[in-house]
DNA sequence: GTTCATTTGTAGCGTCCGCTACAAACAGTC
DNA sequence: GACTGTTTGTAGCGGACGCTACAAATGAAC
């Protein structure tokens, strides 16, 4: 991954590094959750002073959004799209769920999901950035239905499938990991209740 | 249920009554979270002032965790009684996650679980709370533990069941809910996902 | 009725928070 | 080198936080 290099055209003394001041966000974010980072800590971590980041991101609610479409980007988008496109819905709910225990333990820090647990338990001041990130987890549950609606029309689900049921209880089931994860459970951990969960899928129907 | 009658033996002004305003702090506690309930939010619930507060439960962290053992004690205890005392261990699951869904969307605002939820996200000066919440969090899973490994010596599941996996799981599926509900879903949609989440038990095995 | 232990309400302490005014530092333009 | 536009670092604002000093208020003991 290169960054776009922006060779500085304007006038005046130039900008630090954005791209990487917003990695370095994130990190923070992601290890210390949004309301205990604070923007100093945020700072230090960036090593630019307040009113670099205030120029730069508008506020801290700001970066935090920029930090979590970022985190998206890289970490969740391509498990996602994996789902959609591993033709065997067996194979798929399964590999994406392996595939979150490694996002989900990828930081040397216990941490969970930034989009599911950073901003549990926020002041109503910041309540956009709560719905921002609740629309976010609806998206899961809507990726997950429509692959399960996809297996039940290729006949890889018997056609009485709860769709939206199963889609929300796999949904929780990924939700529940990152609490795991955050209160310190191992890969090795993560992984065993995976297995369990993707149990919830009824097998193929009889062909 | 009665408030103990304490029929003021003491000298002096008498004391507001503490059962009362304990259970109004959990109410606070349980709607907003730990740190999002203010010490000025509390005293107004429980109608009255800082030191009141402070002289009768010492700090805003032993207040919550006052009313975190309160909470236990009046929503999950008979809970988690039922889940050991139900002979079958498909109807004893099947019983406490239902259970789980009331309790769950019992108050009038989305909530969740308060030991679950209440301080995700805690600045670490208040490290202990969040231990002792990690400690009842770890105590779920050693019930779910519990009573699946005697239905397998009880021969109600197969013998090679992977207990932990499965206690693991059935906890994982639990604190998720809790999420949902903060989300604010509905009774019905969180019945529907218990219903598929029981699934990950393994049928009786073969007589 | 006086005494005395206890609680109460007021008022405010110190601290950290997100955020910003301001002037010095810098890098291109001419 | 003077000018100009932008970013930088310092230093601090207003406000909310958890918590507490203090004196008035209360009610049992005598």
């Amino acid at each position: 991954m290169t960054t776009t290099i922006a060779p500085h055209r304007s006038k005046g003394r130039p900008r630090f590094d954005r791209a990487v001041a917003l990695e370095r966000a994130l990190g923070v974010f992601w290890r210390r959750g949004y309301e205990p980072a604070s923007v100093a800590e945020l700072c230090a971590a960036m090593e630019i002073n307040p009113p670099s980041l205030y120029a730069a991101f508008g506020s801290k609610a700001q970066l935090f959004m920029e930090a979590v479409e970022h985190y998206e980007r890289i970490y969740w988008d391509a498990a996602w799209e994996r789902l959609a496109d591993v033709a065997d819905v067996h194979e798929a709910i399964a590999g994406f769920f392996h595939d979150a225990v490694r996002i989900l333990t990828s930081q040397d820090a216990p941490c969970g999901c930034l989009v599911i647990l950073a901003a549990t338990n926020v002041s109503a001041e910041s309540q956009e950035v709560n719905d921002a990130l609740k629309a976010l987890r609806k998206e899961g549950r809507d990726w997950f239905l429509a692959r399960l609606q996809r297996a039940v029309s290729d006949a890889q689900l018997p056609a009485q499938t709860d769709t939206d049921g199963l889609a929300a209880a796999l949904n929780t089931m990924l939700e529940g990991l990152s609490l795991q994860a955050r209160d310190g459970a191992s890969q090795d951990e993560l992984t065993r209740i995976v297995v369990v969960a993707i149990t919830m899928l009824p097998d193929s129907p009889r062909r």
